[in-house]
DNA sequence: AATCAAAATGCTCATTCTGAGTATAACATA
DNA sequence: TATGTTATACTCAGAATGAGCATTTTGATT
């Protein structure tokens, strides 16, 4: 406790301990916008292409500026000047700091990340081929149950399985086992859709994703196996990952689903909105009597003909349960497994 | 979009843009570490004192190391170095960037605080004077309900209605009313326990805690009245909120209560540390009802004899939950007042 | 015009979960 | 032995959930 103190009280004074990351040492801050978008049936980030060659994809990132007052305004400015998206949510995600991010020179250097996940409503799709919004699946195919088992679980999963079983030890070999349930409920007995970042770094662990074999170029040979999903840029997916799993579990008792919907919507479309984010699907009626009975919704007095049948009303969001309701989310007990 | 595509690929090819904050500029990195533990009773955080003369109550805090490898592991190394405490349950909570942020030689600078919470079994008390473990309503004595409501209240609320009062323009006094509102449910009414830093910043903007005078000296006359609870060092106090929201949010959902408890407890005792970390009181047999049909806990079979009434039986957390549910935590509904 | 498919919307029903109690048991101490 | 204190068992009404069935209202097809 007193060398705490005492450490405490020097650094207070402006004493320095030996190693400490100095001004001028090799490090760099930036921040990463996670930003997503959805339109009824598709969930969508919008990512940029790096990297001249083997160009990869990447999130929009850009570095901490000394004029911005905070982290968050600094992002929103830097993300309104680029994209010319106002960003209406915004929240810190995380904040990486892995050592041995290879910058430009090839020095290893400290990157320190701030990472902020943004929700927009989607503006035009954004026609240069440098900019784009993504279907989110693509890069974790495995996370949409919406239409059933995804295609890719089985192989993911044996994959896995080999991984645990190819642990050093018996005591690893049971850990790799536990957080395998953990993460993929036994396959699909009891998906926990918030999960997105421990199935990643399961995979990633596994040298099933292809930044393990680019981080680690000597696994290239001793896993060969497939790879899932697309890959992206340094650390990107692993942030994208993190992003959708906290929009997972905010949407349950938070209203920001709306903050992806036009101002005026049915309810099918909420519901298909929630479904594309959450990747499972609803029960319909359930859906509308839990959104109707908080009051999250009110009429707009019209109708859309789009329906197919039907016609349905239009709704808008109900500002005021913020003030009403601790906590107004979009509860989502999945439906049974669609018929398909 | 294409703007932004250019300057990605500018940066990731070595190229910079003007302002950026550069290798060498003023900009610090700290780890910033809010240690929580806990009695049945009282709600602890470990805090140091720094600074000569106006020694200011302050978090234990450490500068990022380049040899360590990620920023958690940092974290732990540099605490358990410091203070003997082995960190159990780490979480990165927040990172703070505010500019202006004074630095020793008082040129305003940059500083990132990168801040953790950790949980802890609480060892010895700390005997020097230097760290110590505090009751942490010292600082948010507005926080505990569990002897109804707290006495600083009214004060505090009559302190926030002036500030919103005196608001420029109808619209700011209309949302600041709406926060208030939000924060402290209209006084009672529907108390939110987990608005912890909303409220914080309420009293902080409006002038009503020490740091707000500290940070623009210029309101000291302006605003005489009364600050509440104890200042903290820099913004130590609100890095601390921001945890205690977050604690309290998190152990209705996880598990995490149990990273306070001694290996045997008795129900009471659980209901007591939940109780006293929420800051509200819950209702006894439902509360066991829960933690039972849970399966949050096993017995030992053995009993405790301390309880001044009928013994209890000692029971322990049954890890294997974590394994079993899929969000196992400790649901509290509120009880009644309490008689008092 | 009659029929069909696709939604929207209305309503039911059994089950589980919650909130709030009452009642009883088992100790320490005055 | 009476009293205070805590533990523990059990009840009960009301709300919330999960799963369905039934009916209405369109456009599109026979």
């Amino acid at each position: 406790m007193q060398k705490l103190a005492d450490k405490a009280a020097a650094l207070a004074a402006g004493g320095r301990v030996p190693r400490e990351i100095e001004l001028g040492a090799a490090l760099a801050i930036r921040l990463c916008a996670v930003i997503l978008a959805a339109t009824a049936r598709e969930p969508r980030v919008l990512t940029v292409r790096i990297g001249g060659e083997e160009a990869a994809e990447a999130l929009p990132s850009g570095p901490l500026e000394i004029e911005h007052r905070t982290l968050e305004l600094g992002l929103r400015a830097w993300v309104e000047r680029q994209t010319s998206h106002i960003l209406g949510y915004v929240e810190q995600l995380y904040t990486f700091g892995d050592r041995d991010r290879l910058e430009g020179d090839g020095r290893p250097t400290r990157a320190l990340t701030v990472a902020y996940l943004a929700l927009v409503l989607e503006a035009r799709p954004a026609g240069t081929a440098e900019a784009n919004w993504q279907n989110w699946y693509r890069y974790f195919p495995w996370e949409d149950w919406r239409d059933g088992e995804p295609a890719v679980l089985g192989a993911l999963l044996r994959g896995l399985a080999d991984w645990a079983r190819a642990a050093p030890g018996e005591g690893e070999r049971r850990l790799r086992e536990e957080r395998l349930w953990l993460a993929f409920a036994a396959g699909a007995a009891a998906w926990n859709e918030e999960l997105v970042l421990e199935r990643y770094e399961l995979l990633y662990e596994a040298g099933l994703v292809a930044e393990r074999r680019r981080d680690l170029p000597s696994l290239g040979e001793a896993a060969p196996g497939p790879v899932f999903g697309q890959a992206m840029a340094a650390d990107h997916r692993r942030i994208l990952a993190t992003a959708i799993g906290r929009l997972r579990g905010k949407i349950k008792y938070r209203p920001v689903v709306f903050e992806l919907m036009p101002p005026a919507f049915t309810l099918l479309q909420l519901q298909r909105t929630v479904e594309a984010l959450s990747g499972v699907r609803l029960h319909k009626q359930n859906f509308r009597r839990l959104v109707e009975q908080q009051g999250l919704v009110e009429e707009t007095g019209e109708l859309s003909l789009d329906t197919g049948g039907r016609p349905a009303r239009l709704v808008r969001f109900r500002r005021e349960v913020l003030l009403e309701r601790p906590a107004p989310g979009v509860r989502l007990r999945a439906g049974r497994r669609v018929p398909a």
